[in-house]
DNA sequence: CAAATTCTGTACCGTTCGGTATGGATTGGA
DNA sequence: TCCAATCCATACCGAACGGTACAGAATTTG
């Protein structure tokens, strides 16, 4: 892997405009977003994208890699938290802020980008939900230590219980992606946390 | 209103066709699905779509509009049980089965349909987040006078209990979409129950 | 039967889509 | 200074998009 250093020097931050793109995809879906909307939001035209990132599909993964990583930092964090409950009220009431964080569209770009398969045989779809079921999948792994731990109740399923904490995330994605407030989602993680067993 | 009797008469059953139109928006969304894929499965041609229902937005709003008459009933006979737990119960079990049925798409069309908005300005998601609402709205009716009928613990707040039971709902939509089998939406109802409060 | 009316089928419209060919601009290396 | 390499900008490509003009087929009314 060397560093070109010969030739003409990129004109642009690649990643400052990954950044642009990761809000107009967020705002508009995969296939809502036209290559027009992103170059215009990016400040780059056609050809730059293409040679900086590869095409559509490869800069959509790119923003949705990126977005994991920094917008959704949260839910690493919430995974070191002492106890299953703690983590759960964590991840919930940090995922309810970031749905609705004042100056970035509302909702999540995971679901946002994508849930319907159009031309391409579902293949973004498909990828969301792998990159969902993922993250679902590292909490079960937390909450399973919680069961070994005596955190949660012995005969406690912590593949039930990521999953049923994951929909909560995901109904929240919806409705603040429709125009709810934050308070809504409060109240909302403030119900969904009476379901989860305490010692 | 009167009934076009002159004429050649129109060659295919216009219902029949809307269900098929159904199918297609709820796999592929409102964006994903063209004009090509919604005639095709329809059986007509184009001429024949735009002279029976409009135009696409129009058919997708009489999609929807069926669907929710036919394929969610299930959310209005919820709302005859006597109890706000049973209320609860049987629309969130209802609505797991309906996402999972066998032979049709996973998911539901309401959330399938489009989150984001695309070129339209998110007309069609505002439209659907509207729906959704509305959906919303009636069952907090119905909790509120569970409250009133003391069916409820008093200052049990019916709109927050609501937006819950629709948050679980819309989270299992996505997870189904994803491909979760219905034990595993059973799984995160019976979870998601324990929030309900019984007297 | 002829006229009026409505639907069907083909073929097309302008626009937008994702993606690219090409040539000039800008740099480092020799 | 000249070349190789890389990037930027314009202008374009074929395909697909939503939507429609128009002619012919089918039906009711007179």
């Amino acid at each position: 892997m060397t560093v070109k250093t010969r030739g003409r020097p990129r004109g642009f931050d690649a990643d400052a405009a990954l950044d642009r793109a990761i809000e107009v995809f967020w705002e508009r879906g995969y296939e809502g977003a036209s290559l027009a909307d992103l170059t215009d939001a990016m400040g780059i035209n056609r050809p730059s994208m293409y040679a900086a990132y590869g095409n559509k599909e490869d800069l959509f993964r790119r923003a949705v890699a990126r977005y994991a990583e920094r917008d959704m930092a949260y839910a690493q964090e919430a995974l070191a938290e002492p106890t299953a409950y703690a983590t759960v009220e964590r991840f919930l009431k940090a995922n309810a802020d970031a749905l609705t964080l004042p100056g970035r569209p509302a909702g999540c770009l995971s679901i946002q980008g994508g849930l319907a398969g159009g031309s391409d045989n579902g293949q973004v779809a498909q990828f969301l939900a792998a990159s969902r079921l993922a993250g679902e999948k590292r909490l079960a792994e937390r909450l399973a230590r919680a069961v070994d731990e005596g955190d949660l109740p012995a005969g406690t399923d912590p593949a039930d219980l990521a999953r049923y904490v994951m929909t909560v995330s995901e109904g929240n994605a919806v409705h603040a992606a429709a125009g709810a407030d934050r308070a809504s989602l409060y109240a909302t993680v403030e119900i969904a946390l009476r379901a989860i067993p305490r010692l």
